[in-house]
RNA sequence: GUGGGUAUGGCUUAGUUGGUUAAAGCGUCGGAUUGUGGUCCCGAAGAUCGUGGGUUCGACUCCCACUACCCACC
């Protein structure tokens, strides 16, 4: 249930209530793709760094470990020890993005998996099935991302079948949900809303599964190469035919200038791999800007990664220090700028919050969306 | 002391029968990263080829001397 607060313009101040407790909108998930955020951080670490929703991934975990294994470990909260909600993506957007050979047919897609080879079938009931398995707080329907740039007839075909698709995901769902031996029985559902960069495949699409009355709506399909100025574009197009009593999420997005823009449109719900994958690879989010930890002028640099930072990272080690860790190929340097790098986004999701609470997200925007996007000096 | 071997960017090496701007990996420096196939991708800087002579139209490549290091033998 999603309980409006306060809205400013568009941007929207909410409560997401869950099963497995009150979400504070507008979030970010951090993504932990085979139920581990990567880099080293484990449940009790995201507890120090605000997280409030952990998202992990129906193909990864179906391919290893399985997921009948984690249904028979009880479920993905129990398996990793994580007692607040979790989303689990769908798999639809691995299928199309790392499964190399495959066959798009009505029933799902063919595919085989990138560990090892097997041939894999997978379609809204068993991307249902395998969710309910997993036992996540929320599943996402099993859709079709279609690449950038796409042709108009072909996204029309896509979308038609997505939205066949999701009416087979949310039969499947409520009988899993209903079954004596499932796991999480409240298991809520999300649609994913697709139609590539065009305006009039990406409304229709919104109204018709704004009919099917799901627990929230995701705006799927963009960020994949397209400029932020159609990802907005697309977001002050569709967001009107969205209903305003569900989340909606802006699915893989993104910077944090990207996510400030989404709010500013109305979007709750963000998650994205940037934090976590940028962190690995030395680039760090500041409120001043973004930096590279390996760059010379760290050397000697004896101050945190940003003076305004509470996180563990920032109130016990040097800039120095860090850059050291990741010149000398130590893993602690990851985990260390992992840690930075998803309290920033919790922190900014909070400072979001905080600004929609006290009237002032357009000031907020104006200050930060710009500055978020650059280096820092 | 004698004989042999090796000297090419910071490091380890490639350089074909002598032929134009000397190649690669690592390292250094910078950048990228958007519903994650853990150490990945892109770019840049950096070498008067140990020193000095000689042969040649032309030498990192051939010859001589010297220097340094390595191996073997007295």
């Amino acid at each position: 249930m999603y309980k409006l607060l306060k809205q400013e313009g568009l941007a929207r101040r909410g409560e997401f209530h869950t099963p497995h407790g009150v979400i504070q909108a507008p979030f970010f998930m951090n993504v932990g793709t085979s139920a581990a955020i990567k880099g080293g951080i484990s449940s009790l670490d995201l507890k120090d760094l605000k997280c409030q929703v952990e998202l992990c991934n129906t193909y990864h975990l179906h391919v290893r470990p399985g997921d009948d294994v984690i249904y028979k470990m009880g479920g993905l909260h129990k398996f990793m020890n994580w007692d607040k909600p979790i989303l689990t993506d769908s798999g639809g957007f691995q299928v199309f993005s790392l499964a190399k050979l495959r066959k798009i047919k009505e029933e799902g897609v063919y595919f085989s998996s990138h560990v090892d080879g097997k041939k894999i079938f997978m379609g809204p009931e068993e991307s249902m099935q395998i969710q309910s398995h997993l036992a996540s707080t929320i599943a996402m329907a099993f859709d079709e991302c279609v690449e950038n740039p796409a042709k108009y007839d072909y996204a029309k075909e896509s979308v038609e079948r997505t939205t066949r698709w999701l009416i087979r995901c949310k039969a499947e769902m409520e009988r899993l949900n209903s079954l004596p031996e499932t796991i999480n029985k409240k298991q809520m559902l999300f649609g994913i809303n697709q139609g590539a960069t065009f305006d009039d495949l990406r409304i229709k699409h919104m109204q018709d599964i704004a009919k099917l009355d799901l627990d929230g709506y995701a705006v799927g399909g963009l960020a994949v190469g397209e400029p932020a100025e159609v990802m907005y574009h697309i977001l002050d197009a569709v967001l009107p035919y969205a209903p305003v009593d569900k989340p909606r999420y802006l699915m893989g997005v993104g910077t944090p200038t990207n996510i400030i823009e989404g709010v500013y449109r109305g979007i709750d719900m963000f998650d994205c791999v940037m934090p976590s994958r940028n962190a690995r690879h030395a680039t760090v989010f500041t409120w001043q800007g973004i930096t590279h930890l390996t760059n010379n002028c760290y050397t000697l640099d004896d101050k945190p990664i940003d003076e305004e930072c509470d996180c563990p990272t920032c109130r016990n080690f040097s800039r120095s220090y860090i850059r050291h860790l990741f010149k000398s190929g130590e893993t602690l340097a990851g985990r260390l700028a992992v840690q930075h790098n998803l309290y920033f986004y919790n922190t900014l999701m909070e400072k979001i919050r905080d600004a929609l609470d006290n009237d002032c997200f357009e000031d907020f925007r104006n200050h930060y969306s710009p500055l978020l996007a650059q280096k820092r000096k």
